[in-house]
DNA sequence: TGTAATATGCAGACGAGTTTGCATTATTGT
DNA sequence: ACAATAATGCAAACTCGTCTGCATATTACA
């Protein structure tokens, strides 16, 4: 008796029923633009009346709306037009925000991760941890308000750092990175003291992910850039700093420290001397003019553009060695594709042929390069898409069922 | 109305709560060593006569039976003492293979693992592809004959093969491979031109999954070995070919072509010299006394143990080259744990401190480094959990639910 | 021997989804 | 304008699986 009553987490409950049809209803909503009723049923496999009363539940709690039917259905056929119900993209909104050693970044897209404004600020390359926190709360913040959003409309964010979150405790020590190249593990000021996710989680008043930009960066090429329809893909970045991420099944691969992909700090690959080589070479030429912060890249892609032969070979140095970086994350993964993105990528073959021709030399498969086809925003926009999946993967859980058991 | 009659796979009905509720009370008694029809309940969630119509079910079927109490259960407390019941987990069989150069080996386990029987056969290393696929089909079934089991009780199968199995179309021609010293793409004879899975398929009539035999090693340290209780783990298997396997979340990680982890053929890791420069060093040691095939490592370890100057700088080097082999993949993949493994780490702390202090050099977080607990049957036992994942998780998929979507 | 405690068996109620059937509404084509 | 066509709304009857509650069986312990 008073043991039956004990069953706490019950699984064969029949409203499980309900919560599986009402996910997959969601779920179908979810990817078409727009259904009627009985694509709907067609869809989730349901009786009409069962898909009306899902659809009716669904539009009770605002996540579903009557809309205009599509263009291409118009002129078909004869009887009485079906109604088209779309997924309420505007149902809830993320934040995606950027934080870089010069700047920090945040968008604002709705559930199906459409941007609806950006937000951007320059940074002080020496700033202190909880000043450059504060400073990514409030481009947050200035972003959604020019969205016309309140606070309690973004249901979920996801933040991107330059470097590494936590610091290495073993035989290379913070100091060492963070004055060295870049390459060495390095850190933003500060910013393997303080909490970062719960830092930005308080300042914000919501949960906020936080992850390496590159491997954001990764996710945002692999859902709206160069890799789309790639599952297992890796993300050389060539910027001011250099480095990797790595996509498997879709999914940013953390890895135990998430220094996954860190693949630089090997000194056979020779990442340190061909990144210092590039800083020099970059110093150099904008002593003669203007001295942008952490553009040393652009100023040499620009001068080896015009044919200038010390420039030209430092860039052809220093792809090489970001492709044999490539290499030995491809040889571990073995990716569909490798993105080569970061601003340099936009030197166009510059950077992409030696770094093509350096790569093939030592994967025993062809392998797929592409350049990235994102902009800037690419790490804002990856943490979106992060934040996103918390999201839209809660909408659509069902309690009691575990994926993975 | 005929509209109405097309749903195919349906989702909705409401058999599908029963087909959950199946699933998770075969889930609870394949995790449970036995369970009482109350632990049922409570373990999954539902009520007592449900949970006693599953179990009739269950019993009906065939995966459970009725089984002693256990001992501790005997003079616990007053009251009708409750039956007992298992899975049965030798309603169904798997059978792991491994094909080598030197032999191939079989085991049978029963669904809970178990390994009931296994057999060897010594294989000529010049065998071409067909005598050799055959010589395996005959020893997986002498295996199961042994075991008192006829054909039709093995439920699934999976086979681990030396090297790839898909030939590299790339830089590489494939006749380098064979005739060099393993750290090229290395095939067994012919295997880059059969079809290595339908042909055992058809030879053993069932479905047979293949894998390349490190990371089946790889999956049997997981599951039996040192690496128990990791997902992401780097496994490095030093025998008479060196090669490495990558876990990901607890599975093998294949990669686009079934290459992931050949991080030997990056040529600055110095792979090919140090196993070139073991290799001949063993070849010296054998022409002294016998020279069992493929067993070179063992004679260089052996002499090493015996303080030969030259073979324990032969196997340092070694060893030290795995660990630069280990260092990128962990840098790529950031494991929970390195596993070293095959013949060579029972040499002890001879590779062991070695490949420690190398890998220790190169990687930015202190990583644990394990030896092998396994034997030279973990390829077959690897072979073998695969096809128990495959088995298993067909008993408890449940038709309708994506646990991807 | 009797009583408490626990396990098991069984019947009726309930919830959710399904089917069937019919009425209604909105279009297209004649 | 009218018929044909298709979408929609709605209600009654049925199925399936689970839940609640009660009766019964079996054991330990006083």
């Amino acid at each position: 008796m008073s043991q039956d009553r004990k069953a706490a987490a019950r699984l064969g409950d029949s409203s499980l029923l309900r919560r599986l049809n009402i996910a997959a209803a969601l779920d179908a909503f979810i990817k078409a633009p727009s259904l009627t009723l009985r694509e709907l049923r067609d869809v989730i496999g349901v009786s009409r009346p069962t898909a009306e009363d899902l659809l009716a539940e669904l539009l009770e709690e605002g996540r579903v709306e009557e809309t205009a039917p599509p263009r291409q259905a118009n002129g078909r056929g004869a009887g009485r037009p079906a109604r088209y119900f779309r997924f309420r993209a505007e149902s809830g909104y993320v934040a995606g925000i950027d934080i870089g050693a010069h700047k920090t970044l945040a968008v604002v897209t709705d559930l199906r991760g459409n941007p609806l404004a950006s937000h951007r600020r320059e940074l002080d390359p020496g700033l202190d941890a909880p000043e450059r926190l504060r400073a990514a709360v409030e481009t947050a913040q200035e972003c959604w308000r020019a969205a016309g959003l309140g606070a309690g409309e973004i249901t979920g964010a996801a933040c991107g750092v330059t470097g590494m979150l936590r610091a290495p405790e073993g035989l290379f020590d913070v100091a060492a990175g963070q004055a060295g190249s870049g390459l060495r593990p390095y850190s933003l000021p500060g910013f393997t003291e303080v909490d970062v996710a719960g830092t930005l989680s308080d300042g914000l008043g919501l949960p906020v992910a936080v992850a390496n930009d590159v491997k954001l960066a990764a996710l945002a090429e692999q859902w709206k850039g160069a890799a789309r329809d790639h599952r297992d893909i890796v993300y050389m970045f060539a910027g001011h700093r250099a480095g990797a991420g790595v996509l498997l099944d879709g999914q940013v691969h953390e890895g135990r420290h998430g220094a996954a992909g860190e693949i630089g700090v090997l000194p056979m690959l020779g990442w340190e001397s061909a990144v210092a080589r590039l800083h020099a070479r970059g110093a150099e030429l904008a002593a003669g003019g203007a001295a942008p912060a952490g553009r040393e890249g652009e100023l040499v892609i620009a001068s080896a553009a015009r044919q200038d032969p010390e420039s030209l070979a430092v860039l052809i140095e220093f792809a090489e060695v970001l492709a044999r970086g490539a290499a030995a994350l491809a040889l571990a993964v073995d990716p569909e594709i490798v993105v080569l993105g970061g601003g340099m990528s936009r030197g166009g073959a510059i950077i992409a042929e030696p770094f093509r021709r350096e790569l093939a030399k030592f994967t025993m498969f062809p392998i797929e390069v592409v350049t990235s086809t994102m902009g800037a925003d690419s790490v804002a926009l990856g943490a979106a898409r992060m934040a996103l999946d918390t999201v839209v993967g809660s909408l659509l859980e069902v309690p009691g069922i575990d994926p993975r058991s």
